[in-house]
Order: structure tokens, then C-alpha cells, then sequence
DNA sequence: TTGAAAGCGGTACCAT
DNA sequence: ATGGTACCGCTTTCAA
């Protein structure tokens, strides 16, 4: 049996009440008294139980992450980061995977609601209403959405679509097709609306394909469609629909960057290692979780920013061997 | 504020034992209590408190799961499916990266043990009695590696080596190298071990190179030595170092499988994309995530599984592009 | 500065 | 079958 606050108590001399305040407000205590405490602590091994006080306080020092799907790379990667920071600000990490259902998504805050001092969230796919409601008053931030005057970080979407298709433009892209991922996806539909909106101001004939599953198969899926709208360069929302392209593209004959020029989203690890390279649209990772649990610890502190705090994240384009200048003829 | 039992038992005119009873042992109330409880419950959207039920129960409802490398695409892929089979037990997964540090590991584990019922580990680093010790007596489920008796599952990393041997061995291979991973990576010095065996009784000559990092730069690292080492084929520790290899090769204007052929291990998605795609050794993510939070929540409940229970997973080759038959001449 | 005691929200034992 | 109540380990008034 693990030590208790009692028996700490009993071991130091004194009462419960001064062990309590010997740890959490030291100078509320006489040296003398704090320093028999400490001993006792050491001697018994004695760690304050969490569960217990969190009982009392109302707080658990724990907090939930909410992902769509840990195995997808960008997200484990802002996992990792948040871990990182959590660690350093003494938090637990209670961590849920949504396998990217709408339904999930709420249910799993639902359940963690009660355990957790406040929650990150990346769920891309619950509908507004339901995900501001699920939530209560507990404190909130959110990933790569906005919804209402909820604290949100975002990566730059419209930034990234502007990169990509300056960088496009330059290189004399005339038409180009953007493949949608879900629907749903909030982040979809940022790009999408980059996407029209950047495009007719470059003069570019932008084209519209998808939505797709943002796999590889998505982008096996969606590849024919492309190459019949007679593009000569895809925007995919992200990196796996494009490596899925550039497969079914080069199944039929057509490689990039000599017939068309393919841009993703998200620099996975696969972007860099296949041939040729996928340039892609790089969100940071590691500063997007960092910063979620920044600022959730900031509203669990009641160190209030202002409401309706909404960081921007940079997007980058990294430009790798999957563009090129656009063909002289189309197909 | 949420509702507690006492609004319950309040609203249903009932006692909060009877509202604590209709919904942990239905069949212990007349059902026309359970009928209000149930109206009052439903009206009040009551939820019961988990911490204040761990408080009195000396259980959490929530486990603590330890990886190396959330980024890692066999640990991603292990937790999702740990994440999917906690949910149905109604567990709560507390996650933890530890950066691949043996100091983390244990720190990770200190801190969590409080406010949890039980681990899955995969803590590859961490020496053997801290390990051990650090537990407790609290239930654990070791993945991926094995401890005194402590429950274990584990890749059967023989038989994977054993399979690649035979494999690159009925292609004609003669001489082949092992790259070896992190020098204190238990799975490592399984399949080292293995290799040795193994190659020695397929009257195979066994080279050894190493340790690397278990990354890409590793693999471009020690590409050139394992050139310089005149084999025909190469098994890498895992699938990045693998991937790294055939980089570096490649700038070489050594190419796979014409000249040397490559096996990885953990079947990465990388692996299938690029070109040439990646012979692997592919181990069930899936099964295990699923079998450690099993074993994990049988320990739980107390239902014993014989002490020392050590599941053996199957690996399974994936031959792909990267092994071809071995070169009439070595380069 | 210290100690006693009342909770925090449940569970489970003991009566009834 | 139900209600009363002690208790889980800690925090936090309130007095002393």
C-alpha cells in the first residue's frame, strides 16, 4: 500500500492539514515544521495521490487531446510535440483517437469530459452545434478549426493554397484541378475557398475534383478524373491523395513533373522518400502542439487571453521534384 | 455545475445507494425504482464521476500506455488499435511518449502510476530492474519485450529473421549483412541474436554492421560500411534504416535488387511507396495493440491468466521489389 | 502557525 | 429491496 497524507502526518507529528499546506504553500508553514514533514515524505516514499485531489480541487492535472487519427503522420506529430510541453507543465496526457467518425468525436469528449481539466481538440468532423455544446464551459482549444469565438490554432490554409499556386503559376501552369478531401473537413473547406479565390486572382483555370477519402487510395480513386480535366498540374489536399495521383498517374503513362506537376499537403515522412519527391505545403507540427497546450494552460490558469484567441500558424511550401514547368501541349 | 448522485437520488426520490445500485447492478432493485432512477438520470443528463468513483473504488477506469515514438508508424499503428479495444472496455488511455529516453521511460511511468489501473510498456530502453521495480505491483503488460516473468507480448523476431534468411538464401545469396538498431533495444538484440543463429545454419556467412539510429540517417550512414563489406543482401533493424540504405545506395549507383537486395522490418507505409518498393518483415500492429489491452484488462479483473503469460505474435515477410535474386559476380 | 472537521462524488457495508 | 453512513485521500475553511 502506498503511503498516505495520514501517515505522513502521524510519522511528522503534526496534522494532516499542515502536511497538506507544507507541500503545496510552504511559507505558510514554520521551517521547523516543514522540514519534519520533508523528512517524512522522503522516508515514507510518500507521493500526494492525484485521483484524491483531484476530488477535492475539482482538477485533475490532466487534460484530453482529441485526434482524427494517430497514425496519420500529422497528427502524431503534434501529438508528440504536445506531449513534450504537457510534460513540462506536470499535465497527463489523456489521449483519443476518433478513427476520423463525426459520432466519435463526441462521444469520446462525452466520456473523457469528466476526467479532464480541459481539452485539445482536432476534431474536423463533428458539426459546430454538437462539438460547442459536448464541450461544456470546460476549457477548450482547437486544432486547425474554427468554430464561434472559441481559442483555435490554425495552420494558414489560404496562405498555403496561395504558395502553391504562385509557385504553379510561375512555372506556367495555366489549368489546375484542386482533389478535395472529406466533405466535412473544416480544413477542406478553407482550402477549397483558397483555392477559388487565389486562382482567379492569378488568372488560373482552377478546376474542382473529389471529395475523396484522404488516402492513398482517394487519390488512386480520383487520379483518372484528374488527368481528364486535361490539368497540367494537382493540388491535393493532402500528401497521401497525392502520392496516390502520382501512382495512378504513372500507371498510365503520365509522370510528373514531364506531364504534371503534383503539390500535397502535410510533408509526411512518405513525401520526401518517394520518386520523384512530393512537393508539399508543410504545416509545423511540433509549434502547433506546442502551442495548443500553451494556450490551454493559459486558460486553465485563468490567465485569460482574450476570448476568442486565434493563432495563425505559417504554412511552407517545400518545394521538391514532383513540379516543373507545364508541358508545351497538354495531353 | 453537473449533475452528482444526490441530484439523482434527489429528483428520482430515491436514496443515492439505490441510484448507485440502479446503475452498477441493475438486477439488485425493483425495476420500478430502476425506472426512475433511469427518468431522473435521462432528465438530469447525469453522468457518473469517474475520479470520484476511483476515489472510493481505488480504480481509475484508465490505463497508462508507454511508447517510444508516437511518430513511429509501428507504434501509431500499435495505439490505434489499443485506443479502439480500450474504448470498448470503457478505459480511458493515458498516453506517453518518451523520446526514446531510458530516463523518460521510468519518469513517465513514476509520475503516471498513481493515476492509473495498470501499463502496456513498450519501453525498449529502460534497464531491466528499474523496470521492474518502477511497476510496483500495479498489472503491466509488456510489449515487445520480455522481463522476468512479467506478461509479455512480443513479435516473434526469430521467426521474422528466420524468413528473410530463407528467403534472400533461396535467391542465391551467400553473404548477407544485419544492420543493427539502438545497442540497448531489447528487439534488437533478438533479432541480432537470430541472425547469428540462423544464418550459421543455413551455412549462410553473416556480417554484422552497427549500431545506428533507428532512422534514415542512420541507414545512409552505414550504407558505405556495408558496402565496403562485399554482401550481396542486407537485413535492416527496421524500415527506415532500410529506406536509408537504398538512398544512399542508390547515390552510389548501387541499385536494388540488381546489385544488393534490402529487408526491412515493421512494414511502414513508406515502405510500399517508394521505389524500389521495400521487402519487409511485417509484424500485426493491429492484434498487438488489441491482445496487450486484453491481457491488460484480464489482469484487471483479477482474472488470472497464468503468471508469466507471453504471447507470441507471427511476423510475416512481404516480399517486394527491393530482393531479387543475388548478382552472378559481387560488385 | 496549527489542528479539527467539513466536504469533493461516489461505493459498499450494515441495518432495516 | 432500500436507506443510512462510514470511508476513499486530499484540500480548505474556520477556530484556536
Amino acid at each position: 500500500m502506498a503511503a498516505t497524507i495520514k501517515d505522513v502526518a502521524r510519522l511528522a507529528g503534526v496534522s494532516q492539514s499542515s502536511v497538506s499546506r507544507a507541500l503545496a504553500a510552504p511559507d505558510q508553514v514554520r521551517p521547523a515544521t516543514r522540514e519534519r514533514v520533508e523528512r517524512a515524505v522522503a522516508q515514507l516514499g510518500y507521493e500526494p495521490n492525484r485521483i484524491a485531489r483531484g476530488l477535492s480541487t475539482g482538477r485533475t492535472g490532466t487534460i484530453g487531446f482529441l485526434v482524427p487519427d494517430i497514425a496519420n503522420p500529422l497528427f502524431a506529430g503534434i501529438v508528440k510535440a504536445a506531449q513534450r510541453r504537457s510534460r513540462e507543465f506536470g499535465l497527463a496526457v489523456l489521449l483519443a483517437d476518433s478513427d476520423e467518425e463525426p459520432a466519435t468525436e463526441l462521444d469520446l469528449i462525452r466520456t473523457l469530459t469528466k476526467q479532464v481539466d480541459g481539452f485539445v481538440l482536432c476534431a474536423p468532423r463533428a458539426g459546430d452545434d454538437e462539438l460547442r455544446s459536448v464541450c461544456g464551459d470546460l476549457p477548450v482549444v482547437l486544432l486547425n478549426r474554427r468554430v464561434g469565438q472559441l481559442p483555435s490554432i490554425i495552420f494558414d490554409n489560404a496562405d498555403g493554397i496561395r504558395q502553391a499556386l504562385a509557385h504553379l503559376a510561375a512555372l506556367g501552369h495555366r489549368r489546375v484541378a484542386y482533389v478535395a478531401g472529406p466533405r466535412t473537413s473544416w480544413v477542406n473547406r478553407e482550402r477549397l475557398r483558397a483555392f477559388r479565390a487565389v486562382a482567379a486572382g492569378l488568372g488560373l483555370e482552377g478546376v474542382e475534383a473529389g471529395n475523396v477519402s484522404p488516402d492513398f487510395e482517394g487519390g488512386v480513386a480520383v487520379a483518372d478524373l484528374v488527368l481528364a480535366a486535361g490539368v497540367t498540374a494537382v493540388i491535393a489536399y493532402n500528401d497521401m491523395i497525392g502520392l496516390g495521383l502520382a501512382s495512378r498517374f504513372g500507371a498510365r503513362g503520365v509522370t510528373a513533373p514531364g506531364d504534371v506537376s503534383i503539390i500535397g499537403f502535410d510533408d509526411i515522412p512518405a513525401s520526401a522518400l518517394v520518386t520523384p519527391a512530393l512537393t508539399t505545403v508543410s504545416q509545423p507540427k511540433d509549434q502547433c502542439g506546442r502551442a495548443g497546450i500553451d494556450l490551454l494552460a493559459d486558460l486553465l490558469n485563468d490567465r485569460d487571453r482574450p476570448s476568442g484567441t486565434r493563432t495563425s500558424l505559417p504554412a511552407r511550401l517545400i518545394v521538391r521534384a514532383s513540379t516543373g514547368p507545364a508541358p508545351a501541349t497538354v495531353r
